[in-house]
DNA sequence: TGAAATGTTGGGGCG
DNA sequence: ACGCCCCAACATTTC
Protein backbone atom coordinates (compact mmCIF):
# COMPACT_ATOMS: atom_id res chain seq x y z
CA UNK A 1 0.00 0.00 0.00
CA UNK A 2 1.39 3.52 -1.01
CA UNK A 3 1.95 5.55 2.06
CA UNK A 4 1.13 8.70 -0.01
CA UNK A 5 -1.69 10.86 2.00
CA UNK A 6 -3.80 13.29 0.75
CA UNK A 7 -6.08 15.58 2.24
CA UNK A 8 -10.04 15.63 0.63
CA UNK A 9 -11.27 19.18 1.24
CA UNK A 10 -15.62 18.51 1.18
CA UNK A 11 -17.04 22.04 0.08
CA UNK A 12 -20.61 21.69 -2.15
CA UNK A 13 -19.70 17.58 -2.75
CA UNK A 14 -21.24 15.87 0.32
CA UNK A 15 -21.56 12.75 -1.29
CA UNK A 16 -18.68 9.40 -2.61
CA UNK A 17 -20.24 8.97 -5.90
CA UNK A 18 -19.00 10.52 -9.06
CA UNK A 19 -16.85 12.64 -6.56
CA UNK A 20 -13.46 13.20 -8.92
CA UNK A 21 -11.71 14.56 -5.77
CA UNK A 22 -12.19 11.93 -3.84
CA UNK A 23 -11.90 9.00 -6.50
CA UNK A 24 -8.68 11.06 -7.42
CA UNK A 25 -7.16 11.18 -3.64
CA UNK A 26 -8.20 7.24 -2.61
CA UNK A 27 -6.14 6.23 -6.46
CA UNK A 28 -3.10 7.94 -4.92
CA UNK A 29 -2.37 6.25 -1.54
CA UNK A 30 -4.37 7.22 1.84
CA UNK A 31 -7.34 9.73 2.65
CA UNK A 32 -7.87 12.42 5.21
CA UNK A 33 -11.41 13.73 4.18
CA UNK A 34 -12.12 17.38 5.78
CA UNK A 35 -14.62 19.50 6.09
CA UNK A 36 -13.61 23.42 6.96
CA UNK A 37 -16.73 25.62 7.91
CA UNK A 38 -15.81 28.98 7.13
CA UNK A 39 -18.75 31.15 6.91
CA UNK A 40 -16.50 34.45 6.68
CA UNK A 41 -15.24 33.70 3.60
CA UNK A 42 -18.18 33.65 1.49
CA UNK A 43 -18.14 37.25 1.26
CA UNK A 44 -22.21 38.68 1.48
CA UNK A 45 -23.62 35.33 1.20
CA UNK A 46 -22.87 33.41 4.25
CA UNK A 47 -25.18 30.85 4.48
CA UNK A 48 -28.74 31.42 5.36
CA UNK A 49 -30.76 29.35 8.66
CA UNK A 50 -32.02 26.98 6.30
CA UNK A 51 -29.18 26.17 4.46
CA UNK A 52 -27.37 25.61 7.29
CA UNK A 53 -29.62 23.36 8.99
CA UNK A 54 -29.38 21.12 6.19
CA UNK A 55 -25.63 21.02 6.12
CA UNK A 56 -25.75 19.76 9.24
CA UNK A 57 -28.15 17.12 8.42
CA UNK A 58 -25.66 16.88 5.02
CA UNK A 59 -22.38 16.27 7.27
CA UNK A 60 -23.99 13.79 9.43
CA UNK A 61 -24.83 12.00 6.58
CA UNK A 62 -21.43 12.30 4.58
CA UNK A 63 -19.64 11.58 8.46
CA UNK A 64 -21.51 8.07 8.49
CA UNK A 65 -20.88 7.46 4.95
CA UNK A 66 -17.17 7.65 5.13
CA UNK A 67 -17.24 5.45 8.55
CA UNK A 68 -18.80 2.97 6.85
CA UNK A 69 -15.50 3.04 4.52
CA UNK A 70 -13.66 2.68 7.68
CA UNK A 71 -12.59 6.35 7.37
CA UNK A 72 -13.73 9.40 9.30
CA UNK A 73 -14.25 13.13 8.30
CA UNK A 74 -12.52 15.44 10.23
CA UNK A 75 -14.67 18.83 11.19
CA UNK A 76 -12.69 22.10 11.23
CA UNK A 77 -13.61 25.55 11.65
CA UNK A 78 -11.55 28.80 10.74
CA UNK A 79 -9.95 29.97 7.26
CA UNK A 80 -9.68 27.26 4.72
CA UNK A 81 -5.72 27.79 4.17
CA UNK A 82 -4.21 28.08 7.47
CA UNK A 83 -6.73 25.53 8.22
CA UNK A 84 -5.56 23.17 5.67
CA UNK A 85 -1.89 23.90 6.15
CA UNK A 86 -2.41 22.93 9.85
CA UNK A 87 -3.68 19.59 8.26
CA UNK A 88 -0.92 18.89 5.95
CA UNK A 89 1.74 19.70 9.59
CA UNK A 90 -0.57 16.96 11.60
CA UNK A 91 -0.69 14.44 8.84
CA UNK A 92 1.87 14.67 6.74
CA UNK A 93 -0.07 14.81 3.64
CA UNK A 94 1.65 15.23 0.54
CA UNK A 95 -1.07 16.18 -1.53
CA UNK A 96 -4.96 18.42 -1.68
CA UNK A 97 -7.71 17.72 -3.77
CA UNK A 98 -11.00 19.08 -4.28
CA UNK A 99 -13.62 20.23 -6.43
CA UNK A 100 -14.37 23.24 -7.76
CA UNK A 101 -16.65 26.00 -6.77
CA UNK A 102 -18.15 28.88 -8.70
CA UNK A 103 -19.46 32.07 -6.51
CA UNK A 104 -17.20 35.11 -7.12
CA UNK A 105 -15.87 35.00 -3.34
CA UNK A 106 -15.01 31.84 -3.12
CA UNK A 107 -13.70 31.60 -6.78
CA UNK A 108 -10.83 34.19 -5.77
CA UNK A 109 -10.33 32.56 -2.43
CA UNK A 110 -9.63 28.71 -3.72
CA UNK A 111 -6.94 30.72 -6.10
CA UNK A 112 -5.41 32.15 -3.57
CA UNK A 113 -5.41 28.69 -1.50
CA UNK A 114 -4.26 26.93 -4.47
CA UNK A 115 -1.67 29.32 -5.41
CA UNK A 116 0.01 28.82 -1.62
CA UNK A 117 -0.48 25.52 -1.60
CA UNK A 118 1.97 25.00 -4.19
CA UNK A 119 3.88 27.11 -3.41
CA UNK A 120 4.46 25.35 -0.29
CA UNK A 121 5.21 22.36 -2.30
CA UNK A 122 2.12 20.06 -2.11
CA UNK A 123 0.54 18.75 -5.03
CA UNK A 124 -2.82 20.21 -5.56
CA UNK A 125 -5.98 19.40 -7.84
CA UNK A 126 -9.34 20.95 -8.16
CA UNK A 127 -12.34 19.27 -10.31
CA UNK A 128 -15.40 19.32 -12.01
CA UNK A 129 -18.04 18.11 -9.48
CA UNK A 130 -20.96 19.96 -9.71
CA UNK A 131 -21.78 20.83 -13.24
CA UNK A 132 -22.27 19.46 -16.87
CA UNK A 133 -20.52 21.94 -18.08
CA UNK A 134 -17.62 24.33 -16.96
CA UNK A 135 -19.02 27.72 -17.39
CA UNK A 136 -15.78 28.92 -19.48
CA UNK A 137 -16.67 25.70 -22.25
CA UNK A 138 -19.60 26.89 -23.20
CA UNK A 139 -18.82 30.05 -25.95
CA UNK A 140 -21.05 31.46 -28.50
CA UNK A 141 -19.65 32.01 -31.89
CA UNK A 142 -17.95 35.27 -30.83
CA UNK A 143 -16.08 33.52 -28.57
CA UNK A 144 -18.50 35.32 -25.64
CA UNK A 145 -20.59 34.40 -23.07
CA UNK A 146 -23.89 33.40 -23.64
CA UNK A 147 -26.72 36.02 -22.13
CA UNK A 148 -30.02 34.78 -23.82
CA UNK A 149 -30.89 30.73 -22.42
CA UNK A 150 -32.24 29.05 -25.93
CA UNK A 151 -28.74 29.46 -27.83
CA UNK A 152 -27.39 28.48 -25.12
CA UNK A 153 -29.38 25.31 -24.77
CA UNK A 154 -28.84 25.03 -28.26
CA UNK A 155 -25.20 24.97 -27.72
CA UNK A 156 -24.75 22.85 -24.44
CA UNK A 157 -26.75 20.16 -26.21
CA UNK A 158 -24.88 19.75 -28.98
CA UNK A 159 -21.39 20.61 -27.31
CA UNK A 160 -18.51 17.41 -27.02
CA UNK A 161 -17.62 15.60 -25.28
CA UNK A 162 -21.10 14.76 -23.91
CA UNK A 163 -20.84 15.38 -19.62
CA UNK A 164 -18.74 12.51 -18.27
CA UNK A 165 -20.32 9.36 -17.17
CA UNK A 166 -20.68 9.10 -13.43
CA UNK A 167 -17.95 7.46 -11.26
CA UNK A 168 -18.28 4.90 -8.55
CA UNK A 169 -18.13 5.46 -5.22
CA UNK A 170 -15.02 4.17 -3.92
CA UNK A 171 -15.00 0.60 -2.60
CA UNK A 172 -12.87 1.35 0.29
CA UNK A 173 -11.20 4.36 1.41
CA UNK A 174 -7.38 3.75 3.16
CA UNK A 175 -6.96 6.26 6.53
CA UNK A 176 -3.73 6.79 7.15
CA UNK A 177 -2.42 6.06 10.40
CA UNK A 178 -3.74 8.16 12.91
CA UNK A 179 -6.79 9.34 11.55
CA UNK A 180 -8.75 8.71 14.45
CA UNK A 181 -6.66 10.92 16.81
CA UNK A 182 -6.34 13.84 14.36
CA UNK A 183 -8.89 16.97 16.53
CA UNK A 184 -11.78 17.32 14.94
CA UNK A 185 -14.44 19.89 16.03
CA UNK A 186 -17.75 17.96 16.72
CA UNK A 187 -20.67 18.48 14.30
CA UNK A 188 -22.83 20.23 16.96
CA UNK A 189 -19.70 22.43 17.69
CA UNK A 190 -20.11 24.00 14.56
CA UNK A 191 -23.28 25.08 15.63
CA UNK A 192 -25.39 25.43 12.43
CA UNK A 193 -28.35 23.88 13.76
CA UNK A 194 -31.08 26.74 15.14
CA UNK A 195 -31.35 27.32 18.76
CA UNK A 196 -35.14 27.33 18.75
CA UNK A 197 -36.33 24.14 16.82
CA UNK A 198 -38.44 25.39 14.00
CA UNK A 199 -37.27 22.36 11.74
CA UNK A 200 -40.13 20.46 12.63
CA UNK A 201 -41.71 19.73 9.12
CA UNK A 202 -38.49 20.14 7.38
CA UNK A 203 -37.23 16.90 9.15
CA UNK A 204 -40.30 15.13 7.49
CA UNK A 205 -40.47 16.43 4.21
CA UNK A 206 -36.59 16.18 3.38
CA UNK A 207 -33.59 13.74 3.84
CA UNK A 208 -30.72 15.50 3.22
CA UNK A 209 -27.64 13.67 2.61
CA UNK A 210 -26.39 11.58 -0.59
CA UNK A 211 -28.94 8.71 -0.03
CA UNK A 212 -31.89 11.00 0.07
CA UNK A 213 -30.65 12.62 -3.21
CA UNK A 214 -30.29 8.96 -4.79
CA UNK A 215 -34.18 8.16 -3.38
CA UNK A 216 -35.65 11.61 -4.19
CA UNK A 217 -34.44 10.89 -7.88
CA UNK A 218 -35.70 7.64 -7.77
CA UNK A 219 -39.00 8.58 -6.66
CA UNK A 220 -38.74 11.28 -9.90
CA UNK A 221 -38.36 9.22 -11.93
CA UNK A 222 -40.91 6.41 -10.89
CA UNK A 223 -43.26 8.71 -11.87
CA UNK A 224 -44.34 9.09 -15.84
CA UNK A 225 -41.61 11.45 -17.27
CA UNK A 226 -43.98 12.35 -20.16
CA UNK A 227 -46.23 14.46 -17.42
CA UNK A 228 -43.51 16.56 -16.41
CA UNK A 229 -43.79 19.09 -19.22
CA UNK A 230 -47.54 20.59 -17.85
CA UNK A 231 -47.24 18.71 -14.34
CA UNK A 232 -44.37 20.57 -13.31
CA UNK A 233 -46.04 23.57 -13.12
CA UNK A 234 -48.86 22.27 -10.75
CA UNK A 235 -47.86 23.57 -7.32
CA UNK A 236 -50.72 21.32 -5.93
CA UNK A 237 -49.10 18.30 -7.74
CA UNK A 238 -45.79 16.16 -6.98
CA UNK A 239 -44.55 17.17 -10.50
CA UNK A 240 -41.19 18.20 -9.92
CA UNK A 241 -38.17 16.40 -8.93
CA UNK A 242 -37.14 18.57 -5.28
CA UNK A 243 -33.66 17.63 -6.15
CA UNK A 244 -32.68 21.57 -6.15
CA UNK A 245 -31.37 21.12 -2.59
CA UNK A 246 -29.29 17.69 -3.38
CA UNK A 247 -27.78 19.10 -6.17
CA UNK A 248 -26.78 22.90 -4.44
CA UNK A 249 -24.36 20.50 -1.46
CA UNK A 250 -23.34 18.38 -4.43
CA UNK A 251 -25.12 15.04 -2.65
CA UNK A 252 -25.95 13.90 -5.99
CA UNK A 253 -23.92 14.67 -9.65
CA UNK A 254 -25.97 16.62 -11.99
CA UNK A 255 -24.16 13.88 -14.37
CA UNK A 256 -25.87 10.82 -12.61
CA UNK A 257 -28.96 13.04 -13.52
CA UNK A 258 -27.72 13.35 -16.98
CA UNK A 259 -27.10 10.28 -17.93
CA UNK A 260 -30.54 8.24 -15.89
CA UNK A 261 -32.65 11.03 -17.67
CA UNK A 262 -30.75 10.36 -21.23
CA UNK A 263 -29.37 7.13 -21.52
CA UNK A 264 -27.68 7.59 -24.66
CA UNK A 265 -26.04 10.75 -23.35
CA UNK A 266 -26.71 13.12 -26.32
CA UNK A 267 -29.35 15.52 -25.25
CA UNK A 268 -30.69 16.16 -29.23
CA UNK A 269 -31.57 12.32 -29.05
CA UNK A 270 -34.75 13.04 -26.56
CA UNK A 271 -38.15 14.78 -26.60
CA UNK A 272 -41.06 15.06 -24.26
CA UNK A 273 -40.29 15.42 -20.90
CA UNK A 274 -36.85 14.22 -20.66
CA UNK A 275 -36.17 16.88 -22.93
CA UNK A 276 -38.11 19.53 -20.26
CA UNK A 277 -36.10 18.13 -17.23
CA UNK A 278 -32.73 18.24 -19.33
CA UNK A 279 -33.84 22.11 -20.12
CA UNK A 280 -34.34 22.69 -16.41
CA UNK A 281 -30.86 20.82 -15.52
CA UNK A 282 -29.16 23.16 -18.23
CA UNK A 283 -31.16 26.38 -16.94
CA UNK A 284 -28.45 25.79 -13.52
CA UNK A 285 -25.97 25.67 -15.86
CA UNK A 286 -26.87 28.88 -17.14
CA UNK A 287 -27.16 30.33 -13.92
CA UNK A 288 -23.74 29.42 -13.17
CA UNK A 289 -22.41 30.32 -16.61
CA UNK A 290 -23.78 33.70 -15.93
CA UNK A 291 -22.24 34.13 -12.10
CA UNK A 292 -19.36 33.27 -13.46
CA UNK A 293 -18.95 35.70 -16.04
CA UNK A 294 -20.91 38.80 -14.73
CA UNK A 295 -20.09 38.32 -10.81
CA UNK A 296 -21.51 41.67 -10.00
CA UNK A 297 -24.94 40.28 -11.13
CA UNK A 298 -25.96 39.06 -7.06
CA UNK A 299 -26.21 42.20 -6.22
CA UNK A 300 -26.39 44.56 -9.17
CA UNK A 301 -28.50 44.18 -11.86
CA UNK A 302 -26.92 42.69 -15.14
CA UNK A 303 -28.88 45.56 -17.71
CA UNK A 304 -27.25 48.43 -16.25
CA UNK A 305 -30.16 50.53 -16.59
CA UNK A 306 -32.04 49.08 -14.27
CA UNK A 307 -30.00 50.27 -11.38
CA UNK A 308 -32.08 53.37 -11.53
CA UNK A 309 -35.54 51.92 -11.03
CA UNK A 310 -37.89 54.00 -8.39
CA UNK A 311 -37.88 50.95 -6.20
CA UNK A 312 -40.39 51.88 -2.83
CA UNK A 313 -39.10 51.14 0.57
CA UNK A 314 -41.80 49.58 2.65
CA UNK A 315 -40.51 47.81 5.86
CA UNK A 316 -44.28 47.03 6.52
CA UNK A 317 -44.83 45.98 3.23
CA UNK A 318 -41.94 43.49 2.94
CA UNK A 319 -42.86 41.97 5.91
CA UNK A 320 -46.10 41.24 5.15
CA UNK A 321 -44.74 39.77 2.03
CA UNK A 322 -42.19 37.65 4.00
CA UNK A 323 -44.83 36.38 6.51
CA UNK A 324 -47.70 35.51 3.75
CA UNK A 325 -50.02 38.24 4.63
CA UNK A 326 -50.43 39.65 1.68
CA UNK A 327 -54.11 38.80 1.09
CA UNK A 328 -53.19 37.21 -1.88
CA UNK A 329 -53.96 33.56 -1.48
CA UNK A 330 -51.71 32.14 -3.98
CA UNK A 331 -48.65 34.79 -2.95
CA UNK A 332 -49.38 33.80 1.17
CA UNK A 333 -49.53 30.13 0.17
CA UNK A 334 -46.23 30.14 -0.96
CA UNK A 335 -44.55 32.35 0.99
CA UNK A 336 -45.78 29.93 4.66
CA UNK A 337 -44.54 27.34 1.93
CA UNK A 338 -41.27 28.35 1.86
CA UNK A 339 -41.25 29.15 5.84
CA UNK A 340 -42.15 25.39 7.05
CA UNK A 341 -40.46 23.52 4.25
CA UNK A 342 -37.35 26.03 3.02
CA UNK A 343 -38.58 25.33 -0.10
CA UNK A 344 -41.39 26.98 -2.59
CA UNK A 345 -42.35 24.92 -6.21
CA UNK A 346 -40.54 26.87 -8.78
CA UNK A 347 -44.12 28.21 -10.23
CA UNK A 348 -45.00 30.08 -6.92
CA UNK A 349 -41.69 31.06 -6.82
CA UNK A 350 -42.60 33.04 -10.25
CA UNK A 351 -45.80 34.43 -8.33
CA UNK A 352 -44.25 35.64 -5.06
CA UNK A 353 -41.21 37.61 -6.88
CA UNK A 354 -43.42 39.00 -9.74
CA UNK A 355 -45.84 40.17 -6.68
CA UNK A 356 -43.19 41.73 -4.78
CA UNK A 357 -41.29 43.49 -7.61
CA UNK A 358 -44.14 44.69 -9.69
CA UNK A 359 -47.19 44.36 -6.98
CA UNK A 360 -45.12 46.30 -4.35
CA UNK A 361 -42.30 48.05 -6.34
CA UNK A 362 -39.99 46.35 -4.01
CA UNK A 363 -36.33 46.22 -4.82
CA UNK A 364 -35.50 42.07 -5.86
CA UNK A 365 -32.63 41.88 -4.06
CA UNK A 366 -34.78 42.02 -0.74
CA UNK A 367 -36.33 39.24 -2.04
CA UNK A 368 -33.30 37.56 -2.91
CA UNK A 369 -31.79 37.98 0.41
CA UNK A 370 -35.01 36.76 2.14
CA UNK A 371 -34.76 33.59 -0.14
CA UNK A 372 -31.36 33.50 0.69
CA UNK A 373 -31.82 33.32 4.81
CA UNK A 374 -35.04 30.59 4.58
CA UNK A 375 -34.48 28.45 1.32
CA UNK A 376 -32.62 24.95 1.88
CA UNK A 377 -31.81 25.27 -1.70
CA UNK A 378 -30.40 28.87 -1.73
CA UNK A 379 -27.64 28.64 -4.21
CA UNK A 380 -25.63 32.25 -5.40
CA UNK A 381 -26.25 31.42 -8.91
CA UNK A 382 -29.96 29.96 -9.44
CA UNK A 383 -31.68 32.74 -6.75
CA UNK A 384 -29.70 35.85 -8.85
CA UNK A 385 -30.88 34.41 -12.35
CA UNK A 386 -34.26 33.76 -10.72
CA UNK A 387 -34.81 37.64 -8.85
CA UNK A 388 -33.30 39.31 -12.22
CA UNK A 389 -35.22 37.04 -14.55
CA UNK A 390 -38.70 38.18 -12.72
CA UNK A 391 -37.46 41.61 -12.33
CA UNK A 392 -36.54 42.16 -15.63
CA UNK A 393 -32.95 43.00 -15.25
CA UNK A 394 -31.36 40.05 -16.09
CA UNK A 395 -30.32 37.88 -18.71
CA UNK A 396 -33.30 36.56 -20.80
CA UNK A 397 -35.76 38.28 -18.89
CA UNK A 398 -39.19 38.76 -18.83
CA UNK A 399 -40.00 41.82 -19.99
CA UNK A 400 -41.01 44.50 -17.20
CA UNK A 401 -44.43 44.67 -18.31
CA UNK A 402 -45.29 40.66 -18.15
CA UNK A 403 -46.88 41.01 -14.63
CA UNK A 404 -48.66 37.76 -12.92
CA UNK A 405 -51.94 38.05 -12.17
CA UNK A 406 -51.95 35.94 -8.49
CA UNK A 407 -55.37 35.00 -9.10
CA UNK A 408 -55.74 33.98 -12.98
CA UNK A 409 -51.99 32.34 -11.91
CA UNK A 410 -53.58 30.82 -9.14
CA UNK A 411 -56.91 29.45 -10.83
CA UNK A 412 -54.70 28.15 -13.83
CA UNK A 413 -51.97 26.27 -11.78
CA UNK A 414 -54.21 25.43 -8.70
CA UNK A 415 -57.67 24.99 -10.33
CA UNK A 416 -58.77 23.02 -7.01
CA UNK A 417 -56.89 25.20 -4.42
CA UNK A 418 -55.52 22.29 -3.13
CA UNK A 419 -52.34 23.79 -2.59
CA UNK A 420 -54.18 27.07 -1.41
CA UNK A 421 -55.77 25.33 1.00
CA UNK A 422 -53.05 23.32 2.51
CA UNK A 423 -50.88 26.23 3.05
CA UNK A 424 -53.53 28.96 3.90
CA UNK A 425 -55.80 26.98 6.38
CA UNK A 426 -57.65 30.04 7.19
CA UNK A 427 -59.27 30.06 3.67
CA UNK A 428 -59.66 25.88 3.40
CA UNK A 429 -63.83 26.08 3.78
CA UNK A 430 -64.02 28.78 1.08
CA UNK A 431 -65.56 27.74 -1.71
CA UNK A 432 -62.97 26.62 -4.85
CA UNK A 433 -64.63 29.56 -7.06
CA UNK A 434 -63.66 32.46 -4.21
CA UNK A 435 -60.84 30.80 -3.48
CA UNK A 436 -58.50 32.85 -4.95
CA UNK A 437 -59.99 35.97 -4.94
CA UNK A 438 -61.99 35.77 -1.12
CA UNK A 439 -62.70 39.62 -1.13
CA UNK A 440 -65.13 38.98 -3.98
CA UNK A 441 -67.05 36.67 -2.15
CA UNK A 442 -70.34 37.62 -0.63
CA UNK A 443 -70.59 38.14 3.20
CA UNK A 444 -72.75 34.73 3.30
CA UNK A 445 -70.04 32.81 1.75
CA UNK A 446 -67.30 34.05 3.57
CA UNK A 447 -69.09 33.65 6.96
CA UNK A 448 -70.06 30.02 6.63
CA UNK A 449 -66.32 29.37 5.62
CA UNK A 450 -65.71 31.37 8.91
CA UNK A 451 -63.63 34.15 7.35
CA UNK A 452 -63.47 37.51 8.51
CA UNK A 453 -61.27 39.64 5.96
CA UNK A 454 -58.72 41.84 7.39
CA UNK A 455 -58.92 39.18 11.01
CA UNK A 456 -59.00 35.93 10.46
CA UNK A 457 -57.23 36.72 6.57
CA UNK A 458 -55.50 40.08 5.50
CA UNK A 459 -57.49 42.24 2.96
CA UNK A 460 -55.16 42.70 0.09
CA UNK A 461 -52.51 45.23 0.58
CA UNK A 462 -52.98 46.52 -2.73
CA UNK A 463 -55.14 46.38 -5.22
CA UNK A 464 -54.09 44.36 -8.74
CA UNK A 465 -55.15 46.94 -10.67
CA UNK A 466 -54.04 49.96 -9.19
CA UNK A 467 -50.67 47.97 -8.68
CA UNK A 468 -50.36 47.04 -12.32
CA UNK A 469 -50.67 50.41 -13.54
CA UNK A 470 -48.25 51.76 -10.87
CA UNK A 471 -45.46 49.64 -12.07
CA UNK A 472 -45.91 50.09 -15.83
CA UNK A 473 -46.09 53.89 -14.57
CA UNK A 474 -42.48 53.33 -12.79
CA UNK A 475 -40.91 51.76 -16.05
CA UNK A 476 -41.70 54.66 -18.21
CA UNK A 477 -39.70 56.50 -15.83
CA UNK A 478 -37.12 54.50 -16.33
CA UNK A 479 -37.06 53.92 -20.10
CA UNK A 480 -37.55 58.16 -19.93
CA UNK A 481 -34.67 58.29 -18.19
CA UNK A 482 -32.43 56.03 -19.92
CA UNK A 483 -32.79 57.89 -23.06
C1' DT B 1 -41.98 30.54 -18.08
C1' DG B 2 -48.38 37.12 -19.01
C1' DA B 3 -52.33 39.97 -18.90
C1' DA B 4 -55.38 43.13 -20.71
C1' DA B 5 -57.04 45.63 -24.51
C1' DT B 6 -58.31 45.57 -29.03
C1' DG B 7 -59.50 43.43 -33.41
C1' DT B 8 -61.72 39.73 -36.23
C1' DT B 9 -64.83 36.18 -37.30
C1' DG B 10 -68.90 33.63 -37.49
C1' DG B 11 -73.19 31.74 -35.58
C1' DG B 12 -77.62 32.86 -34.21
C1' DG B 13 -81.62 35.73 -32.63
C1' DC B 14 -84.66 38.93 -34.31
C1' DG B 15 -87.20 42.51 -36.70
C1' DA C 1 -84.48 36.46 -47.26
C1' DC C 2 -81.88 39.89 -45.38
C1' DG C 3 -79.51 43.17 -42.53
C1' DC C 4 -78.41 44.20 -38.05
C1' DC C 5 -76.74 43.38 -33.63
C1' DC C 6 -74.87 40.68 -29.93
C1' DC C 7 -71.47 37.95 -28.25
C1' DA C 8 -68.42 34.13 -27.72
C1' DA C 9 -64.24 32.43 -29.43
C1' DC C 10 -60.13 33.24 -31.14
C1' DA C 11 -56.22 36.20 -32.86
C1' DT C 12 -53.38 40.21 -32.55
C1' DT C 13 -51.53 44.11 -30.35
C1' DT C 14 -50.10 46.67 -26.53
C1' DC C 15 -48.43 47.39 -22.00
Amino acid sequence: MSQLISIVWFRQDLRLTDNPALSAAAAQGRVVPVFIWSPEEEGAWTPGSASRWWLHQSLRSLAESLARLGSRLVLRRGSALPTLLELVRQTGAQAVYWNRRYEPAIVQRDATVKEQLRAAGLHVESYNASLLFEPWQIRNKQDRPFQVYTPFWNACRSFAPLPDKPLPAPLRLPAPDGLNDLPSLSLDALQLEPTIDWAAAMRRYWQPGEEGATRRLEAFLAQPIDAYDTARDRPDLDGTSSLSPHLHFGEISPRTIWHRICPVGRATEVRGGREVYLKELVWREFAYHLLYHFPHTTDQPLRSEYAAFPYRTDPAGLRAWQRGQTGYPMVDAGMRQLWQLGWMHNRVRMIVASFLVKHQLLPWQAGARWFWDTLVDADLASNTLGWQWVAGCGADAAPYFRIFNPVSQGEKFDPQGDYVRRWVPELARLPTKYLHKPWEAPACVLSDAGVRLGETYPAPIVDHATARERALAALATLSKSAT
